[in-house]
DNA sequence: TAAATTAACTTGCAAAAAACAAGTTAATTT
DNA sequence: AAATTAACTTGTTTTTTGCAAGTTAATTTA
């Protein structure tokens, strides 16, 4: 499977790697919800199909959003985690997460959340990046 | 055709609306490239078909991201607007701009707005906003 | 003013992608 | 050694997309 480019104007092509239903989920699971494993990913409440996230997870690989490495507590599951230009992609999603909260009904817990998002993006944002940045090799 | 909600999760819910491959184009042709009918939603370079131009044009009216209007110069043309809510989708494209230009190969004139964009988010981010609620009535 | 063109769709069909159910293989746990 | 877990793969049905053609009302052209 092949990522074709239907334009050169960015929005587009940005939308060609990750404007489906699913690859942002994925990249929302490893950045805020703590799973990198095929089945945590499959445990998420959105019910993705297996065949589908398997070959999103290979696609994001291959868009270098995310890699493969061995898991630190067994060799049975692969840790997958965000390259840079996957971490980078947070700013995209607080902005869905802001125009979700004002236009969209969302949990409860999601409202809250979004609330002082609005008030401290900038600063959230920072702190979430800087966290995430750490952790990685590819910087 | 409906909408479904696969989560309450906002990131999930945003998907739900505009997560596919044409929605945020639409979007993105009526708030930067000054296009507000069919035909010219259809002449963008990224060739959506027409039926499935139809289809999201449908969706997104019902999401209240556009509106259908009459078209100032001619009965024969529908003129489609955007929503306080659409317009409100500015943020989350100029992170997916931001995002491509420096991760994806664009065009050498998206890379020159970039720049700019990268320098000057904030205050363009504002202005554009502005111009835009200027020509709305639902704000 | 009749004929051609434009605008906004709709319809039908083939191809691609997604959903669903089941099966495979290697590693790990019981 | 047997059962379970993890990461997939395979086969089938359903849904969505892409493409070509056709429809209807409004507008422009000859």
């Amino acid at each position: 499977m092949k990522i074709k480019q239907r334009s050169d104007c960015p929005i587009s092509s940005a939308l060609d790697v990750i404007g489906d239903k699913w690859s942002l989920l994925i990249v929302r699971d490893i950045m805020m919800n703590g799973k990198n494993t095929y089945n945590e990913f499959l445990k998420s409440n959105e019910k993705i199909a297996t065949n589908v996230l398997a070959d999103r997870l290979s696609m994001l690989e291959k868009s270098d959003i995310i890699t493969k490495e061995e898991h630190p507590e067994s060799k049975a599951k692969i840790y997958y985690k965000l390259t840079k230009k996957g971490i980078s992609l947070l700013p995209v999603l607080i902005e869905l997460i802001l125009w979700a909260d004002e236009y969209l009904p969302v949990s409860s817990a999601a409202i809250t959340y979004g609330y002082a998002l609005k008030k401290d993006k900038e600063k959230i944002t920072r702190q979430m990046m800087r966290t995430l940045l750490k952790h990685i090799s590819d910087k």
